[in-house]
DNA sequence: CAAATACTTGATTAATTTTGTCGGGTATAT
DNA sequence: ATATACCCGACAAAATTAATCAAGTATTTG
C-alpha cells in the first residue's frame, strides 16, 4: 500500500509554492529545480490542480502559478482528488451477481476495508497544507 | 494508494478459516472454492504465513492448514507483515546526500508522510481477526 | 503398498499501473 | 520579435502485481 509519486509530488510543490511565494507566481522550472520533480511530469500534475481550482496560471514571461486559497484553506484531500489518487482497500465489484458486491452479500473482511478507508480519508480531510509548512519550519534545527 | 490483493487475500482466507473451521484443519481447496480465490495463488499466500509462523500445516490426505492462535490474538498488521505488505508513503532515499534523506535534511513534506504512516500502521495493530468474524456475523441481516 | 489428497518451492509469464517523455502548441511581457 | 512559461494529448519505458506452471514431497486410507 502505498502513495503514487503523483500525489507525493503535488503535495510537495504546492508546499514548496506556499513556503517560497516570494513573488506573486512561482514557476514551474523554479519548482523542478528546487524539488528535484521533472518539470515535464509537474506540467502535467499542475493542469490538473489547475482544472480542480486549487491554483491558477498566468501565462508568458514571469508568468507561474498561484494558489487559489490560503494554505490553511487547503486540504490535503483535494490535493489527492484532483490528481486522482484514491484510496482503494475494497477489491468488490458492486455489479458482480455472486460475491461480494458491498450491498446485499459482504465478503468477511468487507466492513474492515471500509473502515480502514474511511480512516485513512479522515486523516487527509483532517490536514491542511499549512499545517506542511509550519512543521517543517519547526523540524529545521 | 491501494492494498494489494496478495493482502486482501490473506486476510479473506484466514477469515474465511477462523469462521468455517469445522474440522481442525481448512484445506485451501476449500477456501478456493469459498472465497473464489486461484489455488495456485493462495498457495503462495499461505507459504509467507506458514514461513511466519500465522498458520501450521498438516501434509496428506485430510490434510490443511490451522490457525496457530486463537483469532483474537492475530494483529492484521502481522498478516500484512507476512505477505510484504508494507505502507510505503515516504519516497525519501535514506542514502541520499542531497534531497531529503529524513535526517539531516527534511522534505517539506517528509513529516506528514511519517504521520500518515504511522495513522495507517497504528488501525492496522488495533484489528485483529476475531473482529472480522464477529462483524460479519453482525452485518447479516 | 498404491493412490489420492494436499502441501512445497522456484521460476516464469501476463496484466496492469505508474512514471514519466515527446512534440507540438498558445499566451504574454519586455 | 523573442524568450519565457503555460497547455495538452499521445505515447513509451519501467516497475509492480497477479497469477500460472512444473515438478516435486509427505501422509492418510483402502
Amino acid at each position: 500500500m502505498k502513495l503514487t509519486t503523483k500525489s507525493r509530488y503535488a503535495v510537495m510543490a504546492l508546499a514548496d509554492m506556499a513556503q517560497f511565494k516570494e513573488s506573486s507566481t512561482v514557476s514551474l522550472r523554479d519548482i523542478s529545480l528546487r524539488q528535484n520533480i521533472s518539470l515535464l511530469y509537474l506540467e502535467q500534475i499542475f493542469l490538473k490542480l489547475k482544472k480542480n481550482n486549487i491554483v491558477k496560471s498566468i501565462r508568458g514571461v514571469n508568468g507561474g502559478y498561484i494558489l487559489t486559497k490560503n494554505p490553511n484553506q487547503i486540504k490535503i484531500s483535494e490535493i489527492f482528488y484532483a490528481v486522482d489518487e484514491t484510496v482503494k482497500t475494497v477489491g468488490c465489484k458492486k455489479e458482480s451477481k455472486k460475491g461480494c458486491n458491498g450491498k446485499s452479500s459482504k465478503c468477511i473482511s468487507h466492513n474492515l476495508w471500509d473502515e480502514l478507508e474511511t480512516h485513512i480519508n479522515t486523516f487527509f480531510e483532517k490536514k491542511r497544507l499549512s499545517d506542511l509548512v509550519y512543521n517543517q519550519d519547526r523540524s529545521r534545527i
